[in-house]
DNA sequence: TCCACACCTGATACCGGTACCACATTGGGG
DNA sequence: CCCCAATGTGGTACCGGTATCAGGTGTGGA
């Protein structure tokens, strides 16, 4: 042992130590060209011996490759976007990528500046669960492709953006929670969340188009309760959707007002999770007994709803499934090179998990 | 437009495009050194004409600063790491770094490639919620800072390792609820979770020194609850802790067991999230009423908590500020250079928050 | 009128790697 | 015995930046 190295040694300490030129200690440390057995041993030993690591970032630069992957979501802390981040960190270790993660906290001048982040980084691949909403907005994904790095979306498909991206089919998830609603004889039910609509619909015409054909999860969510009413020839009623801003305190508002409806839903769909909990809190204000006076439905399973009483049931989404196959679907652009093929619109499945608050209406 | 560019342009490109040399282009590009106006107006021109954007792999191998920071936790999933991941993120970006996230699974030989991987890619600095236990099992992390990359741990201070870390108090935490137990009148408060015993203890000086010095959170808590039963004066049972695997359903199966005791728990002190949730799937089978029959109180306070029947008292952690205030010390480390002051324990406040889920034993 | 100096620019060496290629050696076959 | 190929090594250009410095130009003061 050499004492301490405090000063991080490079090839040419390596060399030096092994006696060697530079470019002979560069080939057997970088495991190219050639090397006699005896030289190998002896810069393997000097490497080991004055603790050399090989500057990754040097060797960026010269290969243009950096193994890295960028994601950028809106919220880590949020655990649907943790289990994102976690199924692709997983997945790319394998194929020893890191990944740099960047926080938008869904405002989109954010997203194009982490964008720009990763492209100076020169990272080999983004993931993005983008805020724009359309084509148009997303520019900057289209300036980092146009700069050679392959993107993938997650979770949210940008409409009329031609790039690969892996969903979940939130409106035929909306659709069937919806339809187990009916099925178990509700015909009022409510719609907790959605697009944010900045004031009440008049009519059913007001939400055509609202997300539509675009994958953006609200706007599925709502054409999957629209979808469901229409299979099942129920009537749309303006009044059973929630309107204004997405927070916890105004879904237990507009819950509350449904209740106060003449006639009131016996059953709601909740499609997130701050939905869920302001729909519980107006429930309990108003005394309404989940799985008794009221059924419920929402989005992300967690470990939680499974000891609610009584048990809620559930939309699961894979979460990390979602991050995994992100991965796959990156690695494969990048293996592809430029001559990649047309971009797909890769959908996972979700789990609807039945649990005891859904019941049929009570009817006094 | 000079229509569109695939390749990316260097700063050789700008100085071809603005019709300058190399170094003039760089030198106002990089912002250093002396150019007059009207070369400066020029040679930024050409850049934005042609997109360039700069290198910062490159930069970085220049200057040997890479504007990164390295985080290292178990699990990204995980919503207390996804939390003080945000928090970090949130604060690196603030100084123009980011941040590199690493998952090791709970796996020390993980957490020893990752942090290779970290020194490898240069960043500037390393948080870690460290899964050694003691110093002893900390040399991955000795060598990170022996080549001159500042490092503080987080969540988990490991026992013997002179660098900061920034935690919460969780002994004092634990002493507290379970302080506050015993307030309300319980004798015989069950603790669920802990540090892993493979066996039973046979009595309580076989819990002595588990976990006892070191600030990792589950032995911390035990440490918290026997504490509490000290300062109040109650005797310790050894069957009223948990013992075996860490998981949802042996604390559920351990509950059980409690339950069946001659003389069992009136209340329950959980330590983490799924001890919680399987402490109430027990109380469910077994019938026993939260706030009536049994007490509660939880780890980790959650929008769930606060909708359960009834409301569960909880112990929030501070993960956002426990993020930020881990980088806010990396950074003072890192502006200190070498030269930095003695290792501090950075301890923030956790907050307790009361509900329902607590009341008298039912004295029947 | 000439020199000093401020002003401005390009050349050049470097960071720590990759990768190619020219140039010894050595040895075997014709 | 000589030549050529295989074997092994170091030199060198390059990646895309940073940073210093030499030197050319223009202006004002002596």
């Amino acid at each position: 042992m050499t004492s301490e190295h405090s000063a991080r040694p490079t090839i040419s300490d390596v060399a030096a130590e092994a006696g060697v030129g530079r470019s002979t200690a560069a080939r057997t440390l970088g495991g190219y060209g050639y090397a006699s057995e005896e030289v190998r041993e002896r810069v393997l030993a000097a490497a080991e011996r004055i603790g050399y690591r090989a500057n990754a970032l040097a060797r960026s630069v010269s290969t243009g490759v950096s193994h890295t992957l960028g994601l950028i979501v809106a919220d880590l802390a949020n655990p649907f976007f943790g289990g994102v981040a976690r199924g692709i960190s997983d997945a790319s270790r394998e194929r020893g990528f890191d990944t740099l993660v960047l926080s938008t906290h869904e405002d989109l001048a954010e997203e194009v500046a982490a964008t720009n982040v990763l492209i100076d980084k020169r990272v080999d691949g983004i993931i993005v669960a983008s805020a724009a909403l359309e084509a148009g907005a997303a520019g900057h994904i289209e300036q980092a492709r146009s700069s050679g790095i392959p993107v993938v979306l997650v979770d949210r498909a940008v409409p009329g953006l031609d790039i690969d991206a892996v969903v979940i089919d939130n409106r035929a998830a909306a659709r069937d929670a919806v339809a187990h609603l009916v099925a178990a004889g509700h015909r009022r039910i409510g719609f907790v969340w959605g697009p944010p609509l900045a004031e009440r619909p008049r009519r059913r015409r007001d939400l055509v188009g609202v997300g539509t054909g675009n994958q953006w999860t609200d706007g599925e969510r709502l054409q999957g309760y629209l979808d469901a009413l229409d299979d099942e020839g129920l009537a749309f009623d303006v009044e059973l959707v929630m309107v204004g801003a997405k927070t916890e305190e105004n879904a237990q508002a507009e819950v509350a007002r449904m209740l106060e409806l003449p006639e009131p839903p016996t059953a709601l769909f909740c499609t997130e999770n701050d939905a869920m909990t302001g729909s519980l809190r107006a429930l309990r204000n108003a005394g309404s007994r989940v799985g008794e006076t009221m059924s419920l439905i929402g989005f992300d399973d967690s470990s939680w709803a499974a000891v609610m009483e009584p048990p809620l049931s559930m939309i699961e989404q894979p979460t990390l499934a979602l991050g995994a196959k992100a991965a796959e679907v990156l690695f494969a652009t990048i293996d592809a090179g430029s001559r990649g093929g047309a971009p797909e619109l890769h959908t996972l499945e979700t789990r609807f998990i039945a649990r005891a608050s859904v019941a049929p209406p009570n009817v006094n």
